[in-house]
DNA sequence: CGGCATCCACAGTGATACTG
DNA sequence: CAGTATCACTGTGGATGCCG
């Protein structure tokens, strides 16, 4: 992409990670690790191959993506962020933090991979109760079961399911981020199509720190401004 | 442009806001405010005129930006940002720290706007002395003199100029902001065409929360990531 | 199979000119 | 002042082919 030739840092950002695509794929390599090219092109449905080369090569020469020739048990190229990489991460939080309440509605069509609600859980997400015992829920949204554990005040996620989970929820991924946010009842998840077998009660493990509301529930009050005494 | 017709928040939020210019436009409407379709063409060099028109339909649409018509005495269109437009500010912030270090070089022929110093200013800048009387510095930097100024433990900047500032200011932005930063020293600064009336010490006043390294200065070290058991 | 390069149709971009 | 119109150009997405 052209640069915008601006002094400015927001401007020198997007100069470098502005390009349709880059975010993406700074946000698959964030939540996969390394990653091969295949494994890329699966997280990112519709890249075409081109495009990806392209931005996984302006990516590299922007010090954000590095990548490396696998030793011969892989013997394939791994793709991997770097530190300087790694500091977008409060780029893609604040980016998801804003773009959550677009989540709301259904998705129908959508592409998704159950991974990438590993972004919105390790992100926003605690568990309101440190001093209980751990407790462990298998999500089913499609693709691939995810386990989501709530331990010492803190929400990981990892692929993969559990011999004896604490509760199985299984059912659409919009409604299960909506039953996680509280944004919907558990009674009226459960009447569209949620499936939640063993404790319900360990819900309540899973709390948000900053509850998204619908984009247009917000009201027109007075905000803080970085700037302009006007 | 296309939807990434992903079910993820960061998609989304790309959806709505990563279209070229969208995101500086945003910047523009932050920092300066209410804002005529002619001041927005100045403060986005470069800009073409169908496009700006075409963003400002799609963030409305989005529900970023309003467009008001200004009453009888001033009889134009006015764009601001709506109370969701404002929520960007954490992600302009984010965007704009991992863009500063890609300031450190001279930047020669980039546009520059004064007002545009005012984000990383009121952003990531302090006074660490909170305790003193206030201090105003007066910076020449090209178009437009601004006033920076240390009071009450915070930095507020403002366009114009000052009677009886305690210092002065002038210079190429990318020193001025070097010298406030502290990557560059006054002395060096001096040499290389700053010039600075008034009482030095003033400087002391401004202090940045997060020195900007240069991006090539970045070790090679582990550090945290989001998820991933591997 | 993994990692691209090439080709093509088309959508988005940027410069200029023009208008109510 | 706030755009619209036009047009050359570039970037994108889809398909396919190549090569180790």
């Amino acid at each position: 992409m052209r640069s915008y030739g601006e002094f400015c840092a927001v401007a020198k950002a997007l100069d470098a990670i502005g390009d349709r695509w880059a975010l993406l794929i700074v946000r698959e390599l964030m939540l996969v690790g390394a990653c091969r090219y295949t494994d890329l092109q699966h997280g990112l449905p519709g890249v075409a191959t081109n495009l990806l080369a392209d931005r996984l090569r302006q990516l590299e020469k922007a010090g954000v993506v590095s990548r490396e020739l696998a030793p011969p048990p892989i013997a394939t190229t791994l793709f991997r962020l770097t530190p300087r990489g790694q500091d977008l991460l409060p780029v893609i939080r604040e980016l998801g933090r804003w773009g959550a309440p677009l989540l709301s509605e259904a998705g129908g069509d959508e592409a998704f991979r159950s991974y990438w609600i590993t972004l919105p859980l390790e992100l926003y997400y605690y568990d309101p109760t440190p001093e209980g015992p751990p407790v462990t829920i298998e999500v089913r949204m499609g693709d691939e079961p995810m386990l989501v554990e709530a331990v010492d005040g803190k929400i990981r996620v990892r692929r993969g399911s559990a011999k004896d989970p604490d509760a199985i929820l299984t059912g659409p991924p919009w409604l299960v981020l909506g039953l996680l946010s509280r944004r919907v009842e558990l009674q009226d998840a459960l009447k569209q199509g949620v499936d939640l077998q063993g404790d319900a009660k360990v819900l309540n493990r899973v709390r948000s720190t900053s509850v998204p509301e619908s984009p247009s529930a917000r009201t027109a009050e007075a905000r803080p401004k970085v700037s302009r005494t006007k």
